[in-house]
DNA sequence: CAGGATCCAAATTGATACTG
DNA sequence: CAGTATCAATTTGGATCCTG
């Protein structure tokens, strides 16, 4: 079984970040830190799995869906949501009140990257994870 | 500027986890916490991509590169890292002690993932923040 | 050189009670 | 109903010192 050792190389080098910088080990780290701080959170991912089905919830419906959440968490890791422009939030001024919560078009179009991720996850067992990819 | 509202929409349905469970917003949320609690850690990024040019780093080299963090963490990270097999060690009984850090396959191959978190940073300007995605 | 051990500070999360 | 306020517990990160 032998191999050429050179299928799995990447090359980084090839993008700049997204303002045009030149890619340095740094710039990159950064750029990928605060994608992933929009999606830490204990309950964000759980949250947003329910939103990604396209529709408007109520802030009850998704307390029902989530029970092991707090009322406070749920409220914080929307609005932090809603601040980073995931989630769309709509309040109807009635009473009792009503709010909704849905994806913004941005916010759905994390699927892939989220595809992505499940994708290496998948990788785990068929790539040698004993063997170091360097000599 | 009418849209048809629907070529966004996406379909997570059409695909089952990696155990082949049946797809539920709980199980898809589990998955992806449980990779990003892997990338998870304030110095895990900036290690990954000082390892992402394939070759092998002494835990000194390291250091240097990344002036801000501590011995501790460094170490601490880099077994985490190493634990949930996304970097090997390679430990070379010396006096002094030698010891080099490079990615497994698996940790290489984490770079497809990693560009499309930077695709989905890059589509927020593009797509409306603004408007929510749902009806 | 490459860490392990200890102690401490800061950030995150949770439980509970209260309100427009 | 959909939160906010407060306090306590947990988790995480960092500073410093020690060692084979």
């Amino acid at each position: 079984m032998t191999r050429t050792d050179k299928q799995v190389r990447y090359e980084p080098k090839s993008k700049v970040d997204r303002e045009g910088r030149p890619y340095t080990p740094q710039t990159a780290a950064a750029d990928v830190e605060a994608i992933l701080k929009v999606l830490e959170g204990r309950w964000k991912l759980v949250i947003l799995f329910q939103l990604f089905d396209g529709e408007r919830h109520r802030f009850s419906d998704l307390e029902r869906a989530i029970p092991a959440v707090s009322q406070k968490m749920l409220a914080q890791q929307l609005r932090q949501l809603e601040r980073d422009g995931v989630v769309r939030r709509f309040v109807h001024p009635e009473v009792p009140p009503k709010v909704e919560y849905c994806l913004t078009e941005w916010g759905l179009a994390l699927c892939p990257a989220l595809d992505a991720m499940l994708v290496w996850a998948a990788q785990r067992e068929v790539l040698s994870g004993g063997s170091g990819a360097c000599r």
